[in-house]
DNA sequence: GATGAATGAGTCTTCATTCAT
DNA sequence: GATGAATGAAGACTCATTCAT
């Protein structure tokens, strides 16, 4: 049974919740995400039980938003470097344009009420990343790293690209080239 | 004439700040850091006006702390790899050494209520980091990219390693190893 | 459509209200009005923001009190001195059958932080008052003197006359008597 | 052994709270008290072991002041009305000129701390004004009402006059002979 | 299902008072 | 004797959560 209009509540809800947390941190109140979302105090309290279940939902939701936003259309023939730079191109370019979403993200990564099932979310749709790792090191393309900590680099770079980005609007393009160039100049067997 | 405003209970509290901060974030009441430091709450409040004021106090401390962990005995002489590395194995063993500070900062660099004071502390210790960017650049040794660009690049990769070298503290000099290799590459111009 | 703000319980706490601060002065603290008003303390900012404002309300309804009391069915036609008994003997009577009341207002007129909306309730319905100088001073009744010495000393004269009834409560009628009479000489033209 | 220095301080304190009291009321706090004193926090309970103490020993001397004020060089042998009108004229002038102590004696009476001798202070001194009222009394120069009447007519009218020359200074005169004559017409046989 | 009034524990901060210096 | 750092119980106010409507 579709429940259309409550869906549409859930959404402003955690738009709401979004944008609270990129500003105040988790400990926005309930009442001010409650306003923001035009719904009153206690229908948050329908639609998620407590408020940790509500700030849970929200990463979860939005490392599933992330998920889809990279691997859609994913080339899955091309090239390592080719790959890599369509995933970097699409992290880089929602974290500039959903830069609200992106901040609420950095804030719950420090919060330590994150469930286990909340940070599994998404996971599996970055198999293709890891494929490409495993291709470059069946290529011996790159430095012989953990995956771990290429992992770590490629996340490092891009939420550093998309801070930059924020700081300076117009230079975006460069900034995505150059930044993607490092990278894999850091990546890359020397 | 009356007891001297004690330093040990300043930095008890100081202390308990960062450890609460750590886990809990700039929302940590004043009264589990009162209780931690072994103080009544209204002792925080003769030490420190306010809560703003208590955890500007703190970021400044922490940056002043970490500018003297990194400089003293800086090698203005040596090679522009040299400097960095130098830099690099302190900041890195810092934050691994003091991995609650270095936690209780980042959370404290995502608080929107720094001052300007607070965030200038010990930034004209910096100075010599800067200089490693100029002679870099006048020797055409790095890619031509901003100096923010660069300072952005080096902070990201040190908590990047800061943070694997937590998980796997067992790995630390290889981190510390690798991780720079990989900076430094991203640096070079190719 | 949610449970409406219950009328009832602004009135409890208004009321627990005028007795707190009828004994204890305006620093009563929200707590004891709340537990004498039988309701949590945060349900007492649900009907009132801040305690200035809660004060203020106090403030503006006794005002309105007073002036409800002293002009329902006001006789317009009467003669200077039986209009000027009429109130008299509504005020008196107020503030002996509402002491309590009549306690809080004394302690709220020396409280400084008195809006000047709250000031102004029920000022308009004391018109008829006013009508009542100007009435004496077209007949040259009473000496020639500023609207605002008479104010002062009618109620000069009301406040004392309570405060001895209070302490005498069996000579009401005498003091109501005599003390009108004092009032009257003292404005007559000699 | 004197003790000058001490008393000094001790009058600086009462001094302060005065001004303290009169325009914060009663809840005025003791350190504020203490800075405008110029005295640390401690001292104050050298002097007085209790903020309660504190207000009741202000009281008691504001009390003895007025007494003072009143009394010397009272006309024992005048008239009725010209000692009345002696008694006026000091007590009006005393809260004219004292009018901050004036504005602190009213808070503390309205405060429910005050101790039976503090009330008791100075009413001996006051025996010369009894005096007044059995003298109009045997002269059948007065309403036949109580001295409790009497005494409060007079306050009454006093402290509406203080008031009334507080708004407007430059009628002091004014209002201070006429405010008496307005008293003297409501004790007046008529 | 949605609402928002009610709740009371919890927040930051103040204050009278004590006591080491 | 004077000082002011230290204390911890209030104080006003907020907030997640419940529940009557």
């Amino acid at each position: 049974m579709a429940r259309p209009k409550s869906e549409e509540r859930r959404n402003a809800i955690l738009d709401a919740l979004t944008q609270t947390i990129a500003s105040k941190g988790v400990s926005a109140s309930t009442l001010a995400v409650a306003k923001m979302a035009g719904v009153s105090e206690g229908t948050i309290f329908k639609h998620f039980v407590t408020k940790d279940e509500l700030l849970n939902s929200l990463y979860a939701e939005l490392k599933l938003e992330i998920a889809d936003a990279l691997m859609s259309g994913f080339p899955r023939r091309l090239s390592v470097r080719s790959r890599l730079q369509f995933i970097w191109n699409r992290y880089v370019t929602w974290g500039s344009e959903h830069y609200v979403k992106f901040r609420a993200l950095q804030q719950l990564n420090l919060w330590d009420g994150l469930t286990d099932t909340a940070k599994a979310a998404g996971t599996q749709q970055f198999d293709s990343i890891r494929q490409i790792y495993r291709d470059a090191m069946d290529q011996r393309l790159w430095r012989p790293v953990s995956e771990q900590l290429v992992g770590a680099t490629i996340t490092a770079f891009s939420e550093m690209t998309v801070a930059l980005i924020q700081n300076n609007p117009e230079m975006q393009k460069e900034y995505m080239g150059t930044c993607f160039e490092m990278l894999w100049s850091s990546l890359k067997k020397s």
